[in-house]
DNA sequence: CAACAATACGGAGGTAGCCTCCGTTTGGCA
DNA sequence: TGCCAAACGGAGGCTACCTCCGTATTGTTG
């Protein structure tokens, strides 16, 4: 579970019922989401947490806002896990390990990856701030890899987060978990330096 | 443009009013695809082409059946188009043209792939004829380009399927056509016989 | 060329989920 | 205690889906 904490961040603090209902409504997604995929009706979820249809909308306007927020401490960690893979392990073995990880957090949700793929083209600043961490994240680990030779310098952080949602969209379906490890395999071999002389991104 | 001929393919021939209004349906529904995406409401489609709603469900039971109908020539041509690459191209480069033209032609139709995707683990049978051709077209390239030694034989036509959709998934937004070109560059080097001593799918 | 099946048509209407709007309630502060 | 900004809740309007069945069209047969 775990989601527990702030409130409206910044400005005045929330009023306590708010407060309350706020967490009611993330609990209450945060497992319906898990158990039923990220489609669930939002009256659902209104209900099913005690409160009306009217406090879940002013709270998330949208079902972009209430996915994000549900999310959004998971994925922070899971980006704030590069430095420890860094830290305990080679750099192309942490890139790696990495990759698996997240892709397998992903892909492990049904439908969240469609899902946050229509969100991000629909409402791209509800995401601003994970997007960042996600691409910091990559952005170190594929550093650090590319830094030890391990990876050509081919590809950029966002290449890299593009093709990874890739994996995950296509993966997300059901127990496709080894299919995405095959993929995820496909794209390391693609990245390492074994074929060195091979142009990339031709400059379309 | 195109679609014109067959009736119901076997049985007795359609009534002609059928055949009519059918061949209506899927002019008015590749137009509207095109433009607007495979989400278009089916009501709008059936009023644009002068039919009820009923003879739209008739015909086209679900949305998935319309769009299957919609699309299934021209991607029975983009499969059989193998043989010509293959005819005046070397094997790996065949590959290579196939994909690109592949997702090309996916990415371009906006949300194709992600109703695809959704449709395919909804009901699979819908497009068992048009999914058979696909993988008997990408095993025929691939299986061309490992014999020449080009492609490590570490990857099934299964993987290469859900691989390019993968690329047309997170690249249909809009114009990213060269992040579908980098992302195919990247599958094919992980692919290439570059770094052959590496591991893949480690059984999991 | 009737007349009659068989086939196809059309759209009204039931259902579901989205989201807004506004009268009512509650929390917190002086 | 009294006040009001903040928050609540859910009725209701909307859009899109899909089914059902009475009506219309086709084409076949005597």
């Amino acid at each position: 579970m775990a989601h527990g904490s702030t409130a409206v961040d910044a400005d005045r603090p929330m009023r306590k019922d708010a407060q309350r209902n706020r967490d009611l409504l993330l609990t209450v997604a945060a497992a319906v989401f898990a158990a039923h995929g990220v489609e669930y009706p939002l009256e659902d979820v209104a209900r099913e947490a005690g409160v009306g249809i009217g406090t879940l909308y002013r709270h998330f306007p949208t079902r972009g806002a209430l996915i994000e927020a549900v999310y959004r401490r998971e994925v922070a960690q899971l980006c704030d896990s590069v430095d420890g893979l860094l830290a305990s392990l080679t750099a192309d073995e942490a890139l790696e390990a990495w990759m698996y990880n997240f892709v397998g957090y992903i892909a492990a949700k049904r439908g969240l990856s469609a899902a946050l793929r229509d969100m991000m083209a629909a409402e791209p600043e509800l995401f601003a701030v994970t997007r960042a961490h996600i691409r910091d994240a990559a952005s170190k680990v594929l550093a650090a890899a590319v830094q030890a030779g391990a990876i050509r310098p081919v590809i950029e952080a966002d290449d890299l987060i593009r093709a990874m949602g890739a994996v995950c969209m296509v993966t997300d379906d059901a127990g496709y978990s080894d299919r995405a490890k095959t993929l995820v395999s496909l794209l390391l071999d693609g990245m390492r330096s074994g074929a060195p002389n091979r142009t990339l991104n031709p400059t379309a």
